[in-house]
DNA sequence: GTCTATACGTGGATAGAC
DNA sequence: GTCTATCCACGTATAGAC
């Protein structure tokens, strides 16, 4: 008995624990309120570790949300078929990306870009060169209307993330997902490719 | 010369610059990054003086966010045309309200929301019992759709408020108010007195 | 590779002097 | 009414023992 009864050694998917400890903080807490000894005792390991694996606090929380999402890989399903039917596609493929499992790190940043600001950065950053760029590049309209166009899509989508999964405002937070996407869907379609500048009546 | 030529004593409005600085910081940082020293400091006075006037951190926060802003009052500005262009009103009081000095407590709730529950809690009542249900009471609407058409106006205004006062995606941070009630409005409408079950095609 | 101990900073809150 | 001094809790981060 050359060993001791201790935990053992090199536990190889610590890390991986960590990382989904961080994940949910992160969610649930956003970047400040989350803490580097509660996501270590949430993954069962010690403080120390989580800094032995991934550096400061703004390292893990970059590995958090570097989430294995290609935004591209959506294109095709999104923009296929064609303009027509593009809004509700879009809010059905974003459901479809917020209530999996890694949609946990998109709150994540949601709720971290309020309160600090190179995460606010990171996040305008992904939405308009990753998200509101290449869906707009691939409709036909008047280039000079893409960033408002782009701009009023983010309120809509971001607002429809804020009340679903940060603010959990009923009924929206546990509505069912086809019923968001009937009505959520045409609000979208009309920042994309509808009249913004008034003339279009009730 | 009996005084010394300390700072005078009694000053009557530290009470008031106490506040003007809570607020803003609040507003500028949320409820948990903001800091009870920062904001004696920026107001110009001991940190337990803020104490002394105010209570605890919480208890600041209320005083902070307890604007004089009745919301009833916006209500014959928004409604009393009728139904008919009632979103873009709503969108254009909205902006009236944000954009202005007591804005600020606003945008202090909606960021505090993000990472305090107590806060959430306190925002998703705002909304529902002082905004939601007064605008959609003066409506003639099937009852069974009213919380569902509250939340999805909920969406779109806070969805806008978070990226014209939060996030600051341009070109939506700075555009003229009236850019936007144009092409708010309009969804605003929809999620009000329209269709919101899918009929309606683009 | 894992953990203990600790340095260092910050922030809320209070007691009590003036 | 205002401020000094301080207590206490917590958080990040690191050094170094095992």
């Amino acid at each position: 008995m050359a060993r001791r009864t201790g935990r053992r050694p090199g536990n190889p998917d610590t890390r991986e624990a960590i990382l989904a400890a961080a994940r949910s903080a992160f969610a649930e807490r956003g970047f400040d309120a989350a803490s580097i000894r509660g996501i270590a005792t949430a993954a069962g390991v010690d403080p120390a570790l989580v800094h032995h694996y991934f550096g400061t606090k703004e390292d893990l929380f970059r590995a958090t949300v570097d989430i294995p999402i290609d935004p591209a890989q959506l294109l095709p399903t999104v923009l296929g078929a064609g303009p027509d039917g593009a809004g509700e596609r879009l809010v059905r493929a974003f459901l479809g990306v917020w209530d999996s499992p890694v949609g946990a790190a998109a709150v994540a940043l949601l709720r971290s870009a309020v309160s600090n600001e190179w995460t606010a950065r990171l996040m305008r950053e992904f939405l308009v060169t990753q998200v509101l760029r290449r869906v707009l590049d691939h409709l036909d309209l008047d280039p000079a209307e893409l960033p408002l166009r782009g701009s009023l899509v983010a309120t809509q989508v971001i607002g429809l993330a804020m009340m679903r999964y940060v603010i959990r405002l009923e009924p929206v937070a546990s509505a069912d997902p086809e019923t968001l996407v009937a009505a959520i869907g045409p609000t979208v379609q009309r920042y994309l490719t509808g009249d913004i500048t008034g003339d279009l009546a009730g």
